[in-house]
DNA sequence: GCTTGCCTGTTAAAATTTAACACTTGCTAC
DNA sequence: GTAGCAAGTGTTAAATTTTAACAGGCAAGC
C-alpha cells in the first residue's frame, strides 16, 4: 500500500469504523479510536508494544483490551507471523479473508483479494471434512518499494 | 491425520530428520531429537511449554534453541495463529509450503498439499511486484473427527 | 433517579522468550 | 595425538509479552 492516498485512505478507515462499531451497538471509545489511528498512521506492521508507546494511556490492558475489540469487530487484522497489528482494508466485508504480503524489510503490509486461492483452499478443506472458520494467509517476503531500493 | 499408521509416520519421520541433518552438516542431537520425539507423539500442535514439560531437561533455552534449529531446518513448523508446533510431513521437500488445517477443538494438525492455491498466490504477489521468501497458510476450524463427535 | 451493561483505570502477576557467558564435545589440521 | 575451532550445551537471570482481578465511571433505558 505505499501508493495509495494515505489522507484519503485513513479517513475512509475511520468512516467506516464508526459505522461498524454503530452496526454492532459498540462504541468507538477514546481508547479504541486511538488505538486504531495508531495503527493507521500507516499499513506497516506494528506490534502491541509498538502502539502501547504512542498511546495516550500507555497501561498495557489498555492496550490490549482495545486490539482485541478491533480485532473482533473485523477492523484490524493480527499479523500471527509477526505478532503484529495492521488495520484491515476490507473492513467491508466481514467474511473476508486477510491475504496479507508483509515485507520483512519495511514491515509494510499490502492486502490483497485473490479469490481462487482462497477458494482453492475452502475446496481442499472440504476434501478433508473440514470445517474452516478463521483462515490466515501471509506472504513473507520484500516489497516492490525495497526491491528497487537495493538494486 | 487422524488415519495414520502412526507408528510408521513417526518411524520414517525420525529417519528423514537424521538425513536431513546429515545433509545439512548439523547433528541429531539428544536435545533435538528429544524435542522431535515429543512433538511426533501425535499431529497435535504443541506450545513450547507443553514441550519443555515434557523434556528431560526443562529448561527453557534447551528448548526454544532446539526448535529454533527443527524449524529452521525444515522438520517442524511453526503454527503462527496457536503459537505452538507441529512435526512436519513434507520434510523431504524443502520447499514445499505448509498449509495447515487445525482442529481447534482437538488441535489436531492435518498438513495439505494443494498446488493450485499455492500457485494463485504467487501469482497474485508477483502482481505486485513483491518477492516470497516464507508463506504461512494456517486454516483454523473443526476436523472431521471433533466434527462427527459432535453430531 | 436508579439499574444495568459496557468500558476504563490500576495493581500485579503469569507466561513467554531472550541475553549472556562459561563450559563441553566432536572434528580437523598440523 | 594434540591444538585449535566450530557447534552445541548448561545455567543464571532478565526482558518481553500477555492476562487476572477488581474497583470505579459512564451512557442508555426504565
Ligand atoms: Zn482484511
Ligand atoms: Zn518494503
Ligand atoms: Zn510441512
Ligand atoms: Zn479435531
Amino acid at each position: 500500500m505505499t501508493n495509495c492516498d494515505h489522507t484519503l485512505c485513513k479517513t475512509s478507515a475511520l468512516k467506516e469504523a464508526e459505522r461498524v462499531c454503530e452496526q454492532l451497538g459498540a462504541r468507538f471509545t477514546d481508547q479504541r479510536r486511538n488505538v486504531f489511528e495508531i495503527l493507521w498512521q500507516s499499513h506497516k506492521a506494528m506490534t502491541a508494544a509498538d502502539i502501547m508507546n504512542e498511546m495516550t494511556n500507555k497501561q498495557p490492558p489498555i492496550t490490549y483490551r482495545a486490539l482485541e475489540f478491533l480485532k473482533k469487530s473485523g477492523l484490524i487484522h493480527h499479523v500471527t507471523s509477526l505478532n503484529a497489528y495492521v488495520g484491515c482494508i476490507y473492513a467491508k466485508d466481514p467474511n473476508h479473508i486477510g491475504q496479507l504480503l508483509i515485507c520483512t524489510n519495511c514491515r509494510d503490509i499490502n492486502e490483497i483479494e485473490p479469490k481462487n486461492a482462497v477458494s482453492e483452499l475452502i475446496k481442499a478443506a472440504k476434501n478433508q471434512d473440514f470445517t474452516p472458520s478463521l483462515t490466515h494467509i501471509e506472504m513473507l517476503g520484500i516489497c516492490k518499494t525495497c526491491n528497487n531500493a537495493t538494486s
